[in-house]
RNA sequence: GGAGGGGUUCCCGAGUGGCCAAAGGGAGCAGACUGUAAAUCUGCCGGCGCAGCCUACGGAGGUUCGAACCCUCCCCCCUCCA
């Protein structure tokens, strides 16, 4: 088959997702011809992915755009046992129900970013292969095969040597080995991505594979994707950015997104949207507002991708009600499907609480209504905020903690926002 | 198994009988300045209609007017020895 012009590989290097690889000529030249299988682990610890794992979704998202094949594999069997990969303390041990619940949660998500079909993405567990192994049997035929002096001088086990490395998580490397062995042998898949901290993980499989095939796999990795302030993705003061729209609605994820740092606006442009990169790289010139259009078509993009066009839509719109509007220029980001010229006002995905009309023709004190809008975590929250002036309803600021809110405040309106700070609305709404 | 060290609020980390809801730093939030950015300065930063009360310093008991701090037992982690 002849090579097309660009390889997968190449969007790789350009759209910023390497990081390391076990041999980029090699890689390059085989992505760049037949199809080629490759995975990425994604572990059940939680019911829901976060904006931590888009970096490798949207890596296994290029892959199959370009014709390759992925494979997501959801790592029920090692979530049993706990990567010691980058953490510095020992993961809690779930239990299988947890993990089973876990894993099938995480299919649903994964599809919404893969097509999984005959000819497309696959999905496999490895609790399929893992957890009916046989202690003895895997030893003699696997263990053989690792160095525990190699292993050791592994830079995501001596971080671990000095606070504590329990033999269960010690094993984990060789599951993870056995896992792109299997894959290797059962479904042809001659590559593994990961994140960087994945690499000795990684590399230790390819061994495997060489020695027990004599063949040769390969490795990719991402770099750690933190915020130009050296934040690690997604984490907000509502805590981690979920995947999941019932536990991160798609109006905070857009916020998320267009809250991106100005330094981050064309890097994150690259990995999380699938934009041009051409458009992508003369936006490195604005500045200001004009940069702010760009955050939108990020955050615009990044809603779409993990929530649909319709829910990025009431998202944008959202933000046009709360934020006013904010035109994004026809030659911004062109291929970017925002609405260029707006677009209805439409707040519904406005977190919103609902009273009855009667109590609010009493009153409700500012503080109770904020805090069950979520806009403070408990009610003392709600009081210092306000007294300290970062209290709103619609645009007048309320000092006075208790101040009562009542029908006057509607001004003839059905509703009015509440926002704390500059920029996170509620709204309030009159019932029966 | 033996000897020693340690488990403190989101994180790091001080405290070692009352002055401790617990120093300091980080993170976070709010105000000012702005562009829904960053930087900077200021304030806040367990819960509760809050001059008070409740819950918290690995767990369970105990001593004491009073315990994060002392005693007993248990759990977990680290270091050295076996």
């Amino acid at each position: 088959m002849e090579a097309k012009l660009k390889s997968v590989y190449d969007i790789f290097v350009e759209r910023g997702f390497i990081a390391q690889v076990t041999d980029e000529k090699e890689i390059r030249d085989r992505l760049s011809g037949d199809p080629v299988t490759c995975y990425i682990g994604f572990d059940p610890t939680a019911s829901s992915l976060h904006v931590g794992s888009l970096v490798p979704i949207m890596a296994l998202a290029h892959m199959q755009r370009e014709g390759h094949r992925p494979i997501a594999l959801i790592g029920g069997g090692t979530a049993l046992i706990g990567d010691p990969s980058g953490k510095t303390e020992m993961r809690q041990i779930l239990t299988r129900d947890q993990v089973n619940q876990n894993a099938e949660a995480l299919k649903g998500q994964l599809s919404q970013y893969l097509r999984f079909d005959e000819s497309g993405a696959v999905m496999l567990n490895n609790a399929d292969w893992l957890t009916g192994l046989n202690y003895i049997e895997f030893l003699r035929d696997i263990g053989c095969h690792f160095s525990v002096n190699r292993m050791l001088a592994a830079e995501s086990y001596r971080m671990r040597l000095d606070t504590g490395l329990n033999f269960i998580e010690f094993n984990y490397m060789l599951l993870q080995a056995y896992d792109f062995y299997y894959l290797f042998k059962h479904h042809d898949c001659v590559m593994q991505m990961g994140g960087n901290d994945q690499w000795g993980n990684i590399v230790a499989g390819i061994d495997l594979i060489r020695r027990l095939t004599g063949k040769t796999g390969y490795g990719v990795t991402f770099p750690l994707i933190t915020t130009s302030l050296g934040h690690k993705m997604g984490k907000t003061e509502k805590g981690t950015v979920w995947l999941d729209s019932k536990l991160t609605t798609p109006y905070d994820y857009y916020q998320y997104w267009v809250n991106t740092d100005d330094a981050d606006v064309e890097r994150f442009l690259a990995l999380f949207t699938f934009l041009p990169m051409e458009e992508i790289r003369k936006s490195e010139k604005l500045r200001d507002a004009g940069l702010n259009m760009a955050k939108a078509v990020l955050a615009f993009e990044a809603t779409k991708i993990t929530h649909g066009e319709k829910e990025a839509l009431a998202a944008r719109q959202a933000a046009v009600a709360a934020f006013g509007l904010k035109p994004v220029d026809p030659d911004v980001l062109p291929s970017s499907s925002i609405p260029r010229v707006e677009l209805s006002v439409d707040d519904s995905a406005i977190f919103r609480i609902v009273k009855p009309k009667a109590d609010l023709e009493k009153g409700i004190p500012a503080f109770e209504l904020f805090h069950e809008a979520n806009l403070c975590t408990s009610k003392g929250e709600a009081r210092r905020i306000i007294a300290q002036g970062g209290g709103y309803i619609n645009e007048r600021q309320i000092t006075v903690f208790d101040e009562k809110i009542g029908l006057h405040d509607f001004g003839g309106e059905s509703k009015i926002y509440l926002r704390k700070g500059k920029k996170k609305y509620a709204i309030l709404e009159v019932g029966k």
